[in-house]
RNA sequence: GCCCAGGUGGCGGAAUUGGUAGACGCGCUAGCUUCAGGUGCUAGUGUCUGUAUGGACGUGGAGGUUCGAGUCCUCUCCUGGGCACCA
């Protein structure tokens, strides 16, 4: 008998499928194709474990669908541009570009021996020009079409190194290297016009049946519509001498709100520290210049702002409610109001919202109930009351005449009442903002414009793409390198010819992960897509990737493939690029840490740990250790599992057996070594167990239950790879090995069992079940043969067992022919020892009969 | 702060979607095989109840709906993901 060797027979299998060309995806008109993909990796230089859990599930799909005779697409590519080289490059003095492509070379040298039924020919990295200047012809297709526009954007700014921070490096709202407090700096930038597609791409959210209800649930409150009404409160006294020296001096402030209805209760105006009036006075008034610098201070993230200290200012401006012109209400600046929503200014209705509260307590201003809960009817202190959107309440004086509404009654209410008066307007609003895809950065793609003194900002003439990077660049400096290189940016023109600049900023990675799905329909063609690629392969059928790119990624992809149609670049039929969407969760680890003398966390490999029944210690101090389960892999955490470890000690197939193995896909799963070693042994079995069954003879018994077992495993297993539940799958076969292993069927009907596991395993641990299918005679590659099919009448048995609960809590049991009926069953039941105790002889009041499933008696 | 998800034995998890909670695996216990084994095989294993083919309890917590709730509803606690320049 043969040891089961994973070094030997994995790279020869690999070598075979190579040869034959198994997984090359060729276009065939005659076949349903399916397209498979992963959402590609950032080339670090070391793959992951969740990398590995990642392309494990696409290739049980991918090769399944090729079972189940499809021409299937199962490609690969680097998400290549991006800050990390660029870090590298500063921190080590190397290239971003020699890194990267370095790190691609590494990671390819640890993926291959995976297995995975990837189409090589066809990767792509979004850092070759190839691929860029494609994207770049595609800018200037959106720019001509308008998608693409140039406005006042804030950035995050270190006023010591003089550069834009990226949100990850602005830490408790400090540079990350300069240590310098970051502010929030006006610049001029490249804008897509996602905006103007908010409606469309909420409503075809409903069109995305087999997406995660969750990930469609982010999206949508994401682009979050509102119904409000806008309205302008007017100055009070329009010679106000705070006023007076405003440039274009409007009438009033006008503010949205999504809650009219507490109109009533507003005690103050809020405007942002960015609103066009505290712009205006920030340059009168030092008093305002310094409080709008203070609000400035800080990274833009909305969690940042949001959860920053409220911080108010009272202009002294006064302006006057709608309904009562001797109403006055004072016009704060309060650096909780985003100019990027809305009007950039509000009313605050203190009673009713909790920060408007929190914001009024704090300055003194008035707090006005509008209206009281029903059945609790008592004024707001400390918590502010929101008014239910579907449950009555009791309005106070309200000008609407209304003295009962639900919140969403009221408010339309309000707003009629508005319109009517014509003092305001019922407006729907969307949370979403335009795509900003500028980057003051080097290791991205160059965006196509030039800017001439006479013409104005010109695109690049297409015969001129690509616009590649310069080389020879330095980062031994902070900012932008293109902005310092000495010749790159001169150009000449593109409409007049006269010497010009090109533009210095590169493209938001984001873009170029927006489109790269397309490109591997044809990766190699002259023109950003091929009409009769895209027709054929497009759309992706199964899209498998973490649920941390839920919002962003996935909700940019559904725009651009709306803007690649507006420019031709991909059909009506591919606006939602994405049938299907899975989003898988992360592999974790235990932390093992101990602490420094200043109670700092210094972290531990697990190798260095000895694990015992009352906690953990260090094998060489014996100092306890605090053991963190179930945590993101991190490096500097010393918790990253190495799958190039794995895949030496175990083999390809163990790796990919224990990924899919016990939790659920969605799901986080920790990695533990004892799962490893336990999914090498069961490969080791069932080798064992195709060795035995290779070799015996003769007939047996029971053959019919082996194959009734056996169907029910082709069934189940194939169900859960349809539903993405691929642990449910191999706890089936671990079933059926127990099953198989037991048997005493015939020589040949355990054979033809063992060669259907082959190929019920073989999307999972691909190498070993191409083994065990030679081994057993079986036809060519298993990787080809056509997927087994379940028989429907060996999946029902004759006989079912039906529990007999008696009021709610099982006390016995009652084995029947699967079809007899309802009364029979429910005598059956009743005449039950367990039954009849429990009655003790009178009748029950209910006997309910689950066809089945159940029988209940209430007694 | 806001949006979304998840909490089931010692551990990973299963549960036909309102119908026998704990499938399958790990671990543990006992036994067998073996010169030996960190191999393999067999049996047991939710908790409590001194005995069990008995009883009670049991799916983060508190209430509720139902003949019946891990599953539905209300509130609540904890953990994770996202928050527009990480990818």
């Amino acid at each position: 008998m043969s040891r089961y060797d994973a070094s030997i027979i994995e790279p020869k299998w690999q070598a075979v499928w190579d040869e034959a060309g198994t997984f090359a995806a060729k276009r065939d008109e005659t076949k349903p194709k399916f397209y498979v993909l992963e959402m590609f990796p950032y080339p670090s230089g070391r793959i992951h474990i969740g990398h590995v859990r990642n392309y494990t599930m696409g290739d049980v799909v991918a090769r399944y669908k090729l079972a189940k005779g499809f021409s299937v697409l199962h490609p690969m590519g680097w998400d290549a541009f991006g800050m990390p080289a660029e870090n590298a490059a500063m921190a080590s003095g190397g290239h971003p570009k020699t890194w990267t492509y370095q790190n691609i070379e590494d990671m390819k040298v640890q993926m291959k021996p995976m297995g995975w039924s990837l189409d090589w020919s066809r990767e792509l990295a979004t850092c070759d020009p190839e691929y860029y200047g494609q994207q770049q012809a595609m800018f200037i297709d959106m720019l001509d079409k308008e998608l693409v526009y140039r406005k006042n954007a804030v950035v995050n700014w270190d006023p010591v190194d003089m550069t834009v921070l990226a949100n990850e490096q602005v830490i408790d709202g400090k540079g990350w290297r300069s240590g310098a407090e970051v502010e929030r700096k006006e610049l001029t930038q490249w804008f897509f016009k996602i905006s103007d597609f908010s409606e469309e791409l909420l409503e075809a959210i409903d069109t995305l049946k087999d997406w995660p209800e969750k990930v469609r649930l982010m999206q949508a409150n994401w682009i979050g519509k509102s119904r409000g009404l806008t309205f302008s409160f007017e100055f009070a006294d329009a010679d106000d001498v705070a006023l007076a020296k405003l440039v274009d001096k409007p009438t009033g402030i006008e503010v949205f709100t999504t809650r009219p209805d507490t109109l009533m209760g507003a005690s103050f105006v809020g405007i942002s520290p960015d609103h066009p009036i505290a712009r205006s006075l920030e340059t009168e008034n030092s008093d305002v210049a310094e409080f709008v610098a203070k609000c400035r201070k800080g990274g833009t993230t909305e969690e940042a702002i949001e959860t920053a200290e409220k911080l108010g200012m009272d202009t002294g401006i006064r302006v006057k409610h709608p309904l009562d012109p001797n109403w006055e209400l004072p016009v704060w600046i309060a650096n909780f109001i985003l100019m990027d929503y809305g009007t950039g200014a509000i009313f605050g209705s203190a009673a009713h919202d909790q920060r408007d509260l929190d914001f009024a307590r704090k300055y003194g201003l008035p707090v006005i109930d509008t209206f009281f809960d029903l059945n609790d009817p008592k004024p707001v202190e400390d918590e502010a009351f929101l008014p239910p959107k579907s449950d009555k309440v009791k309005w106070v004086n309200h000008f609407t005449g209304i003295d009962e509404a639900t919140g969403d009654e009221a408010i339309e209410a309000t707003i009629a009442f508005a319109e009517k008066a014509g003092w305001g307007k019922g407006v729907t609003q969307y949370r979403l903002r335009d795509w900003g895809l500028s980057r003051q950065r080097y290791w991205g793609c160059p965006i196509p414009v030039v800017h001439c003194e006479t013409c104005g900002v010109v695109p690049e003439k297409k015969e001129n793409l690509p616009v590649k990077l310069p080389d020879d660049v330095s980062f031994d400096q902070p900012g932008n390198p293109l902005d310092r290189h000495p010749t790159w940016r001169d150009c000449s023109c593109p409409s007049c010819g006269a010497p010009a600049k090109r533009e210095t900023d590169t493209m938001d990675t984001f873009v170029d992960s927006s489109w790269y799905y397309a490109r591997f329909t044809n990766p190699h063609a002259d023109t950003p897509t091929v009409a009769e690629d895209v027709k054929y392969w497009m759309n992706v059928d199964q899209y498998i990737g973490g649920i941390e790119h839920a919002i962003l990624h996935l909700l940019y992809s559904r725009f651009y493939a709306r803007a690649m149609n507006l420019t031709g670049h991909l059909p009506d039929s591919a606006k939602e690029p994405f049938n299907a969407l899975f989003t898988q969760g992360m592999v974790t680890h235990a932390i093992y840490q101990t602490r420094d003398a200043a109670g700092r966390a210094v972290y531990h490999y697990p190798e260095e740990v000895e694990l015992t029944e009352t906690g953990a210690v260090l094998k060489e101090t014996g100092e306890a250790v605090e053991v963190i389960p179930s945590a993101k892999m991190s490096k500097s955490k010393y918790n990253v599992v190495d799958p190039v470890d794995i895949v030496e000690r175990y083999g390809a197939d163990t790796a990919r057996w224990f990924v899919m193995s016990d939790s659920p896909p969605e799901r986080d799963v920790e990695w533990t070594a004892s799962g490893a070693e336990a999914a090498s042994k069961f490969l080791a079995r069932i080798w064992r167990m195709a060795d035995e069954i290779a070799e015996a003879e003769g007939a047996g018994s029971d053959d019919d239950a082996l194959l009734r077992e056996l169907h029910k495993t082709i069934d189940a297993v194939t169900k859960g790879i349809e539903g993405f539940a691929f642990n449910t799958s191999i706890a089936k076969l671990y079933g059926f090995t127990n099953t198989l292993q037991k048997s005493k069927a015939g020589a040949e009907t355990r054979q033809q069992a063992m060669r259907v596991m082959a190929q019920l395993l073989a999307p999972m641990v691909p190498h070993l079940a191409e083994e065990i299918w030679a081994r057993l005679g079986g036809e060519g590659l298993v990787a080809n043969a056509a997927w087994p099919e379940a028989d429907p009448a060996l999946l029902v048995d004759d006989s079912v067992t039906l529990p007999i609960q008696i009021n709610g809590k099982r006390k016995a049991e009652i084995t029947v022919p699967k079809d007899m009926d309802k009364a029979e069953v429910e005598a059956l039941a009743l005449a039950t020892d367990a039954v009849q105790k429990a009655l003790g002889g009178n009748a029950p009041k209910k006997v309910i009969v689950v066809p089945g499933r159940i029988v209940n008696v209430v007694a």
